[in-house]
DNA sequence: GCACATGTTCTCGG
DNA sequence: CCCGAGAACATGTG
């Protein structure tokens, strides 16, 4: 069935890691930063707000944001007074400013100015929405590792000394560097040639300087491919798009490598499913 | 009808 | 404290 209903139009496809948060965050910028909070819709409260809807409405309403900021998968919202919103996209969770169609993924809305509002999507409810006060902290971000496209490779050593996870596990772990996930992780290691099994703290200096390199490469090619970001309805014969084509193991155990041709082999760390060839990565 | 995919957080052992 | 395994969360897809 290719056609596709509303609702999902020009939204998010693959799992939102870095990159697909970071094309969202700037997608968001134009009507969200400098304009004010009018009207605050929410569904019943459940488990998708991380603060209830009673408090999001009262605090929110008459804010104007004035920055919109990134760390790792976190979109944090800043607004006039010094309150801060913490927005975390989960598994399947959209942020668009574009209107869409009624949906009962929808469990938040901004109006933001008479022609735009802010819409929270997500079929999962993995995602959160985080009010924090002025001058709270949040254990969410105070968990986070440096974000993975600005730490350095001395920074990212250092932690990875401390720990003899294998090296994707590491990737995968956002207290080390904030933004990777299960996609990127592979990729990563692959244009590294790196085994994802190895030690973390057995990685030399160089390796490391080499696999970041790769991480930030991978994480850079993608936001500038527009991340996932696949209009379904342009698009409705199920090809994602840009992404695809970043992909190079992701998801493609069995097939030949794209550097030897050696069978992609696969493995589980974390409970997340890994790619990668045994030839080239070692 | 059941396995699978995913990020985060938690528990239970070793 | 470190680590891994596994579960829970929700639900569309195959």
């Amino acid at each position: 069935m290719p056609y596709r209903a509303g609702p999902s139009s020009g939204t998010h496809r693959a799992v939102p890691e870095l990159p697909e948060v970071e094309v969202t965050r700037r997608g968001l910028v134009h009507a969200w930063v400098g304009s004010t909070i009018e009207k605050v819709w929410t569904t019943k409260p459940n488990y998708f707000f991380a603060t209830s809807p009673d408090i999001l409405k009262r605090r929110l309403r008459g804010r104007c944001t004035t920055r919109l900021i990134r760390h790792g998968k976190y979109i944090v919202a800043e607004l006039d007074d010094g309150a801060r919103l913490l927005c975390h996209l989960g598994m399947t969770g959209q942020i668009t400013a574009r209107p869409l169609a009624p949906d009962p993924h929808v469990h938040l809305k901004l109006s933001v100015s008479q022609s735009a509002t802010i819409t929270f999507r997500d079929v999962r409810k993995f995602g959160k929405v985080e009010y924090l006060p002025p001058g709270q902290s949040s254990a969410r971000l105070d968990r986070l590792g440096p974000d993975a496209l600005s730490i350095d490779a001395d920074a990212l050593g250092r932690s990875l000394a401390r720990r003899s996870v294998p090296i994707k596990t590491a990737l995968l772990d956002q207290s080390v560097l904030a933004g990777v996930g299960n996609i990127y992780a592979d990729e990563a290691l692959f244009d590294a040639r790196v085994r994802p099994s190895r030690p973390a703290n057995r990685l030399g200096s160089r390796t490391i300087t080499r696999l970041l390199s790769s991480v930030q490469t991978v994480l850079l090619a993608s936001i500038e491919g527009g991340g996932s970001t696949v209009n379904d309805y342009l698009k409705p014969d199920g090809t994602l798009g840009g992404y695809q084509d970043w992909h190079r193991v992701y998801g493609k155990r069995g097939q030949p490598c794209p550097r030897c041709s050696t069978p992609l082999s696969h493995s589980t760390h974390a409970g997340r499913s890994t790619h990668f060839c045994k030839k080239c990565q070692r």
